[in-house]
DNA sequence: GTACAATGATACAATTAGTACAATATAAGG
DNA sequence: CCTTATATTGTACTAATTGTATCATTGTAC
């Protein structure tokens, strides 16, 4: 599902910033399915030469998406759509989907040899360490 | 013990560079066992072919292992995994092993949008539910 | 005219790919 | 055996592709 080609149609007298714009209509297209999570999106300049527009305004857009978590950028590699599970899914599947993924992650600690001792001390630490680095972020 | 086949699964959109993949993959199945001290990588050229990547990328992870004493790169011969798990690396490799883990762990389930609770409650209650289990094995 | 938002221009950094090379191993010829 | 040619392996350097950061320019509202 990568290389998407990504027609998207810009209205210079529609009063809304091309950026906007942009972001409105990948939002759209996510929503309507016609992106899908994992695709790839076009790098910010292919996509700023097809709009005709300068690269910055495309990578504007794109760090808007990528701090929405709707897309994940990554320097000299690209960018794509993030996997988060449509706000509609019902708290059962949420919960059911938090089960799996740590289940997936115990079972490859235990299968490195690593001890629940172990295992919930190094959990402990990182969400530590991750809680300071977010409170950092938002000073 | 020599001509491993080494299987790795790269994900091209999880934010990591594929050499960090590289580098933390062989580090657990260092630590797991599954490589042993004196088995023989693939060639740089044989692991790039079956990643479907370029061989410099993997001659860098080559490289950021060789630097930390993990392997022994050997020009014209092929690439080792240290005979001595030196001094301290030992200890050292197992929990940058469970932490790169977890932090992986981690990033996926934020990723999907839970939060620092949920998670940490949900690994409590599998930690629970996986002693209790094995509780009545032993029984 | 001033202020501010939007866009563009330029330089940069990170990742991966391309090309040529050096060191070692292996096999062939004598 | 020993020498030499060839293949195999990792290395070094460079280029290409990607997103990022910073500042300049433009345009519009007040």
């Amino acid at each position: 599902m990568t290389e998407k080609k990504l027609t998207l149609q810009l209205d210079s007298h529609s009063g809304l910033p091309i950026y906007t714009q942009i972001v409105n209509q990948i939002q759209s297209q996510l929503v309507n399915g016609i992106l899908k999570p994992g695709d790839q999106l076009p790098t910010v300049r292919a996509l700023a030469q097809e709009l005709r527009v300068n690269f910055n305004t495309v990578a504007r857009a794109y760090r808007m998406l990528d701090e929405a978590r709707i897309i994940s950028t990554q320097q000299g590699r690209g960018t794509y759509i993030t996997e988060i599970p449509p706000p509609e899914v019902s708290e059962k599947l949420r919960h059911e989907s938090l089960s799996a993924l740590t289940h997936r992650f115990l079972n490859e600690a235990f299968r490195l040899g690593f001890s629940e001792r172990e295992v919930s001390q190094m959990v402990r630490d990182s969400l530590k360490a991750w809680k300071e680095a977010n409170d950092e972020d938002s000073e």
